[in-house]
DNA sequence: CGTTACGTTGAAGCCAGTCAACCTGGGTGG
DNA sequence: CCACCCAGGTTGACTGGCTTCAACGTAACG
């Protein structure tokens, strides 16, 4: 189940820096579609900037093993970054969807892992080409930067959530979230879909899988959501579990 | 006690791009005095590029009737930023201290408030500043991206231990992270400061003013620690203390 | 010397964790 | 095809760690 070494299309994890001549026209698209117009990047020679990776349900994409710095862009799939504790409790840190970027420092190894929740399928962009690009071209920077403000305040959210709401309050809050990012992705918001367990929602709010099914039973009770399968979820009003997440 | 406005030195919070000329030498500085530098980074016609700010004791520095976007850099100080929930629920994401940024996102207005523990003293960058800092001087960006970064992976350690520690662990982490920023900050190990109050950690971690000064006894019984005034703390032996924050 | 804010300690209550039983659906093999 | 297994989900009963409520101690300040 946990992870063999992914599947690269491309044999170059850290390649040098090429000599990027950049398509720069057209800049002016929204967040997620920019995610995959830098896939489109390609160098002088027309050859591409970014790695491709392919990942299969379980596999390890980062760890602390594999110390890198640059950037992965989920094309396909579902991402968890964790972290497990010496005696085995783990905290799921965020989950990353198609269109999100995962940053990876240089400085020193990585505090967390990532592994595929489902089969996925990703880009890799080096540190150096980031750099460059980040020089060259001023809208992939503000783009880049961006991201990662976002990504600081939704880890702001989380530490709210973890620190100070209830069980159901923090359930509620995961839905109103996946149903944000849904429909920001495009999709629509009626079945928000669930790619992952009850034990990985546990370690994601900090609560235990038993808690977390209580508090699916409780919405359900309250008539704040039906479910058809267990895989998906209906919120009959958003705006009212959004404000139970908030404590209202 | 609750935030006036804050007494500004110059008054351009958010001034239009000068026409930067910076002195790019002697760049290899480290990573505390490198804030400072930046403080000294001027204009063509030396007027100097970043806002001063001193904020007295509970002070408010930022918050959403303050929409912005640009960078504080923390010169002498400490800041809390934090979010209250509908009902008085506080937490606390984060302190700074001097040599710490703090970003503020232009997309939305953000989530948080900042507001000064001690009296403190800040500079202000505005965000096309900063875009012109980033795009000419490649290692001041190198600089902040670095602290981006860094901030995130102080971030991921907090969800960590709001979700998966107990109360005493809690502390230790605590304990163990003010240690380390202060000898990263250069002063001694020996005295850990705290500038805070019981009830400013007891939301930074989650937990309450009373479980906290609990779990400070009990760190004192198990001869973890030792304390002669409330406000500084010494740590017997920080290795011990970091695995027992580590569950071990 | 009283007041006030903050910290500590104790006792009782509650929310979520733990342990366990049961259910369901999917895969396997006889 | 059905019996069987197994992993994951739900629900119930009990336990435990943290919160709540409350009393007391202590230091700063007028």
């Amino acid at each position: 189940m946990a992870g063999q070494a992914v599947t690269k299309a491309q044999p170059r994890f850290q390649p040098a820096a090429p000599d990027t001549a950049f398509i720069c026209n057209h800049l002016n698209v929204s967040r997620q579609s920019f995610s995959h117009w830098l896939n489109e990047v390609v160098t002088a020679d027309k050859q591409p900037v970014a790695d491709v990776l392919n990942a299969l349900r379980g596999q390890q994409i980062y760890g602390p093993k594999r110390p890198a710095n640059g950037v992965f862009i989920i094309n396909e799939g579902a991402i968890r970054l964790f972290r497990m504790m010496a005696d085995g409790r783990r905290a799921i840190i965020r989950s990353l969807f198609p269109g999100d970027l995962l940053w990876v420092g240089s400085n020193d190894l990585q505090a967390f892992e990532a592994e595929a929740v489902i089969d996925s399928h990703l880009s890799w962009f080096a540190g150096d080409i980031i750099n460059k690009l980040m020089h060259e071209a001023p809208q992939i920077r503000a783009f880049l930067l961006d991201h990662i403000t976002e990504d600081l305040r939704c880890l702001q959210n989380q530490l709210v959530t973890l620190g100070r709401k209830l069980a159901v309050e923090r359930v509620a809050f995961f839905l109103t979230m996946l149903a944000a990012r849904q429909c920001q992705r495009g999709m629509p918001i009626d079945p928000v879909l669930l790619p992952m367990s009850r034990s990985e929602i546990a370690d994601f709010l900090g609560l235990t899988t038993e808690t977390v099914s209580r508090s699916f039973s409780q919405l359900k009770a309250m008539g704040n959501i039906s479910a058809q399968d267990q895989g998906a979820v209906h919120i009959h009003d958003v705006e009212r579990l959004a404000s139970l997440a908030d404590g209202l």
